[in-house]
DNA sequence: CGACCATTTGATATGGATCAAGCGATGTGG
DNA sequence: CCACATCGCTTGATCCATATCAAATGGTCG
């Protein structure tokens, strides 16, 4: 099947030439290119750590293939994850000197990874590459006060505004590949998988989606889900 | 009664040499120590609008007395508040072209105000300025990610994580004094008055904190409030 | 084929919202 | 100087959205 194969291709680790992907500013898979040329790059098994907590910020992290999320656990085990990275995101520039949350491959990856402090002293000299951070900063910024603003939201609202943020990512609007299970999608709105597995339903009995497989999902009435967002 | 000097002088308009604020990084009151050089000072009655949403983000703003909030409001009337903003912080630079929040003074307040692109054309020219701006839009990711994280707590360990974060901001810990009302908390929590009235009660009655005036709180337990936040 | 894991589905519980007064300051006009 | 209105806050009673608990189902891989 062929979109079976596509998905294969871009999720499972045997990953062909990874695509440019879609509906992504030009700036963010061109900035900080450079990373490619000057950082190493690291393959990471599913659910592997790519840093922890607490540990010392000394590399930024680009995604070439597979996806990463950010998150944060708590003692008595909940989990918050602060971000989800698709191929040709940047992430592990959120901190000071230590990582606020620990960083985890959310399926089979490819990621690229260089000295920070090369980044840092780079935009030290070079005023381009100072705006480069600068900017890739700003975009994480207005990314995570996205995120915060949906969860003082309800349910449905959460969920079809995950489903809404992944369609602009994803490589065909209109059909999304989700990398991550339930739980994940879960700890980034901060509800249960429960209660994301009945609102994806709910979606799919109003026609709104169809789940042609769990990590499937293809929008059928946009309007429909921009309308639930309020 | 001193305290109640003091109280006033900060708060109500008729500021006297705004403070020196205690318990902040010195880059947090230097860094773009330049813009209040260059800005035009403002006033702002209370609740009185400083920008609003989609409007162009031209300016970048510090608060020299009294203090902001950013905010969203939605169509039903719901509010977040992305965050707030006392004297020496700078807001204003969440943001692209267009600011995504509103922001509104939560007191009367004197805002020092900065065209955006001086800044930025500075940022260009002159590598410290980069950096500084850099600083910045990181210090902001770093407590909008903060923000983030507390918004899936419970009630109580919601309240107790503000009441420690106002008390590390405050000029003197131990003694806080709101500026704003019940319901900005709320909302910045994602709560009702209600509950978060009801918290406050409750810490008062584990005596962890004392209310001698609603919007007067002392911390009497530190411990236990940092033992509620888990 | 069988075991395992992710997901779905159903039943019940509960934290916090909402609804509805009450209360205490602050300010205003008589 | 005091009655009274207003506003912000608190308190109590009830309700509801979502969590939690508990199976059942399905998909994947050895």
């Amino acid at each position: 099947m062929l979109t079976e194969t596509a998905f294969e291709s871009r999720w499972s680790g045997r990953e062909s030439g990874q695509a440019t992907r879609k509906g992504f500013p030009a700036a963010c898979n061109d900035s900080m290119r450079s990373i490619e040329l000057i950082g190493a790059s690291m393959s990471f098994r599913r659910n592997a750590e790519i840093y922890g907590e607490r540990e010392p910020a000394d590399y930024l992290y680009k995604v070439v293939s597979g996806a990463a999320r950010t998150c944060k656990v708590r003692l008595d085990g909940r989990r918050q994850i602060g971000a989800f990275y698709l191929p040709g995101d940047i992430f592990g520039l959120e901190t000071g000197d230590e990582h606020t949350l620990s960083a985890e491959a959310v399926i089979p990856s490819k990621i690229v990874v260089i000295k920070r402090a090369t980044v840092i002293s780079l935009a030290g000299r070079d005023i381009d590459a100072a705006h480069q951070l600068w900017t890739l900063t700003t975009r994480e910024l207005r990314r995570t006060q996205n995120h915060l603003l949906f969860l003082n939201k309800t349910a449905p609202e959460r969920v079809a505004g995950f489903l809404l943020e992944m369609a602009e990512r994803a490589e065909f609007e209109g059909e999304i590949e989700l990398p991550m299970p339930r739980q994940d999608i879960a700890d980034y709105l901060g509800l249960s998988i429960e209660t994301v597995s009945r609102m994806l339903r709910q979606f799919e009995n109003a026609s709104a989606i169809a789940l042609p497989a769990p990590r499937r999902i293809v929008l059928r009435k946009r309007a429909v889900l921009k309308g639930l967002i309020a």
